[in-house]
DNA sequence: TGACTAAATTATGAATTCAAAATTACGTTG
DNA sequence: CAACGTAATTTTGAATTCATAATTTAGTCA
């Protein structure tokens, strides 16, 4: 019927899920820092709105693991600690893992260039040492597999787990040999996603998870340690 | 310090939070209907709060997939449709064949005779066809194995996911073929838990979540057809 | 009667207000 | 001057208020 005038339907998100992304960026992009206060008033005003959708915010984050509410002392953005990446990897392993399978079920030919063209840009940033372009592109490899699989609760539960693990910068412990291992460990993925060969890919994205896991800790360990040591 | 008076840190939970929970009863106990419009109104009156702590409560809820919120136009619980069905129970297979696994290499003994417990209880509610006291046993089995996975992310993970799952109590297609069938299931999981055997334990539950699958489908298909004859 | 329009009503989204809790600032005393 | 206790201030949690959008009702005309 108005098919030529729909030609978008502005769907005009609420205010507190604008405010939600707004304030992951935030949390993810270290400006509001593991360990600190959620400043609700500086961010109302920041923002432009009022406490109650800012709150809702929170409570929605709360819910997510990136904040945490305590009962009339406010939220605080949650720390990264080594049980928790030691918790949440294995879980993240093993959707992801599936995510691979089901996406060979599902990729068509161009998803699998698309994903090519990905891997090779982050070969060349890899190349170059650039850690911010490669950290970017291999999460957009990650999504692009995610979205192959054509289960959006799977999408959306990974993009949650994902999204605790980046709350800092500093997590990757990209050491030379850790960079180059992770690397190679990409290119079987690529590989394997381009035969359609779920089961090898679930294997491969297991265990890139889970050298993942052992770098961030690692790297978490040196950081107490260096704590400790002021 | 304080050990001997410290008896019990009374942690009033936020209102939010309460009725997170609340809801989520009236929801999964179908007392708020899947596809019903949220009466917040009412439910605020019932519950005696005004709307802010409701309404932030149905934004949580609407994060987890529980009910959908339409700008402008209220709340509105979520239908269980076949396509969401088919999407989470992959999901939560992979889940709970994690738990399967990791549980096998943590959980004690007295934790072992626990499900075991369980488990003879199942059978007898199987055994007189009790569905309610099935269903509820059940339920205590997949959680216990699932606390000894000893992995809180994991537990909130699987946890958010089997309460979308159980929007309705007509959920489970149990002819009686089918609940033999799960029965026989439940029998392997026990004896597999009991031997800590991780992999089969795994197998066992994600070959157990999509038999579940199949019956819920199934379900739902003689409902939609049903519906669609008035 | 039935379709359309306009007014009245209601529900929603978000700002504001208010009471209670926590934090800070301040003054007192040993 | 340090430790404690009290008052002032700020922050938080939740109720209330208010503007706007959606729905319902009433009324008009073909």
């Amino acid at each position: 019927m108005n098919q030529e005038l729909a030609i978008q339907t502005i769907q005009r998100k609420s205010l507190h899920l604008e405010l939600v992304e707004c304030l992951q960026r935030l949390i993810i992009g270290g400006d509001l820092a593991p360990g600190s206060k959620v400043p609700e008033k500086e961010l109302c005003a920041q923002f432009g709105v009022s406490r109650t959708p800012l709150r809702e915010a929170l409570k929605v984050l709360a819910s997510d693991g990136l904040i945490k509410l305590e009962p009339n002392r406010g939220a605080w953005v949650t720390l990264v600690t080594v049980s928790e990446v030691e918790e949440v990897f294995p879980v993240l392993g093993a959707l992801e893992a599936l995510s691979g399978e089901l996406a060979c079920k599902s990729i068509s030919d161009d998803e699998i260039t698309g994903v090519r063209a990905l891997h090779e840009q982050m070969l060349h940033a890899y190349e170059s040492r650039d850690l911010d372009s490669y950290f970017s592109i291999n999460q957009k490899i990650h999504r692009a597999i995610l979205l192959a699989a054509r289960n959006d609760t799977l999408a959306t539960s990974c993009q949650a787990l994902s999204l605790r693990m980046q709350r800092a910068r500093y997590l990757a412990n990209m050491t030379e040999g850790r960079w180059h291992y992770a690397v190679q460990e990409h290119e079987k993925i690529m590989e394997y996603l381009a035969d359609r060969n779920g089961k090898m890919l679930a294997e491969t994205l297991l265990a890139h998870m889970d050298a993942k896991r052992l770098s961030v800790v690692q790297w978490l360990e040196t950081q107490d340690r260096t704590a400790d040591h002021t």
